[in-house]
DNA sequence: CCTACCGATCGGTAGG
DNA sequence: CCTACCGATCGGTAGG
C-alpha cells in the first residue's frame, strides 16, 4: 500500500476511534464514517475489506492511543511507587480530558462486546488484560500487600468516575476517585492493608 | 387495552430487558424481538408506536426488576447498617447471578447512551441517580463519615466486578469486590475514614 | 393481532 | 479512489 494510502487509513482510524467511543463499534457504520471522511463508502471499505477488520483496526488504534497517552509516559518513571502514581494520574487525566474523545472507548466497547464472542471481543479483552497486568505489576513493585486486589480497586474507581462523569457530567466524579485512590496509595506506602 | 394485551406487553418487555442487556438498546431491534416472541413485527410494534417508546418501556421494566430484586428486599431491613449491608449483598448477588440476565443492563445501557441526549438517556440517568441517592442515604444512616464518597466507592467496586466478570468470566471478580466492600463497611462501623 | 408494503440504510460487490 | 449496484434489514405505515 502506498504511503498516501497508509496516511488515509490512519486518518480514518483516528476518526473511527472517536466515533466508536461515542456510538460503539456497531454504531460505527461504514457509510457514516465515509461521510465524515468525505469519501465514498466503497473507497473507505477497500481499506479494510470487512466490517470486522475495521472494528479490529479501530481497537488497535485505540490501544496505541492509550499506550501513547498513558502507558509510555508512565514507563519513563522509575518502577515502584513513582510509576504507579504516574499510571493513576495519567489514567485519570486521560479519562477526564474532554480533548481526548476516546476516553470512554474501553468502557463503552467492553460493555458492548462482553456478550458477543469473536475476534473483536478477544482484542478488547487482550487490551484490557494487558492494562490490568501492568497495574498489578506496578502495585506489586510499589509494595502493595495484595497487588491484584489493589489493581482491581484502582481500575474500578477510575472507571466508576468515568461513567458518572459521562452520564451526569459531574466533574466532582474525578474528585471522588482521586480521594479514594490517594487514600489507598497512602495506605500501600505505609504497609497497611489498603 | 385488554388484560391479554397487557400481559403480552409485559412478556415482550421481559424479553426486551434481557435482549437489551446483551445487545444494547439499539441492538434491540423490533424485527428481532418480534421473531423471538413469535409474532409479526407490526403486531409487536403496535404495542409501543415508536422505537423510542419501546426503549423507554424497556428501561422502565428493567428498573422495576431491579427494585424487586434488590431495593425492595433491602428496605425490609431496619435503616442504617443492616439495610446498607443488605443493599450491598443483594446488589452483588444480583450482578453475579447468571439467572438474572439483566445484570449488565445498567452498565451496558449507561455507556451506550451517555453520549446520546434524549428521553432514553434521561430515563437511564434518573434510574441510576435514584440508586446512588439510596446508597448515599443509607451510607449516611450507617454512620459513614462521608456518605457520598462511600456510596461512590461501593457502586464503582460493584460495577468494576461486574465488567471483569462479563468480559473475562472471572468469578474471583466478585471476591475482589466483596473484600474491598467489607473492608470499607468495617471501617465505616468503627468510625474510621473508609 | 395479520400481510404487504414504504424509503432509508446496512455490509458488501462489480467494474472501472 | 469512484459510480452503480446487490440482498437484507431497519423503523414505520396502510389496510384489514
Amino acid at each position: 500500500m502506498s504511503t498516501a494510502g497508509l496516511r488515509t487509513r490512519d486518518a480514518i482510524l483516528e476518526r473511527a476511534v472517536d466515533l466508536a467511543s461515542a456510538e460503539g463499534l456497531e454504531g460505527l457504520t461504514i457509510g457514516r464514517l465515509a461521510a465524515e471522511m468525505e469519501m465514498s463508502k466503497s473507497g473507505l471499505f477497500r481499506h479494510f475489506g470487512a466490517k470486522e477488520e475495521l472494528q479490529l483496526a479501530t481497537v488497535d488504534a485505540a490501544a496505541r492511543r492509550f499506550v501513547e497517552g498513558v502507558v509510555a509516559p508512565a514507563l519513563e518513571r522509575e518502577p515502584g511507587r513513582p510509576r504507579l502514581d504516574a499510571l493513576c494520574e495519567l489514567y485519570l487525566d486521560h479519562l477526564e480530558s474532554q480533548v481526548f474523545a476516546g476516553g470512554c472507548f474501553w468502557g463503552a466497547t467492553a460493555h458492548e462486546f462482553d456478550d458477543r464472542p469473536g475476534a473483536v471481543r478477544d482484542a478488547i479483552r487482550d487490551a484490557v488484560a494487558a492494562w490490568l497486568a501492568l497495574l498489578t505489576e506496578e502495585s506489586r513493585n510499589a509494595g502493595a500487600p495484595d497487588p491484584e486486589q489493589f489493581a482491581f480497586e484502582l481500575q474500578a474507581l477510575a472507571q466508576g468516575a468515568n461513567l458518572r462523569y459521562r452520564l451526569f457530567g459531574e466533574e466532582k466524579a474525578f474528585v471522588l476517585a482521586r480521594t479514594a485512590i490517594a487514600r489507598r496509595l497512602a495506605a500501600a506506602g505505609s504497609g497497611d492493608r489498603a
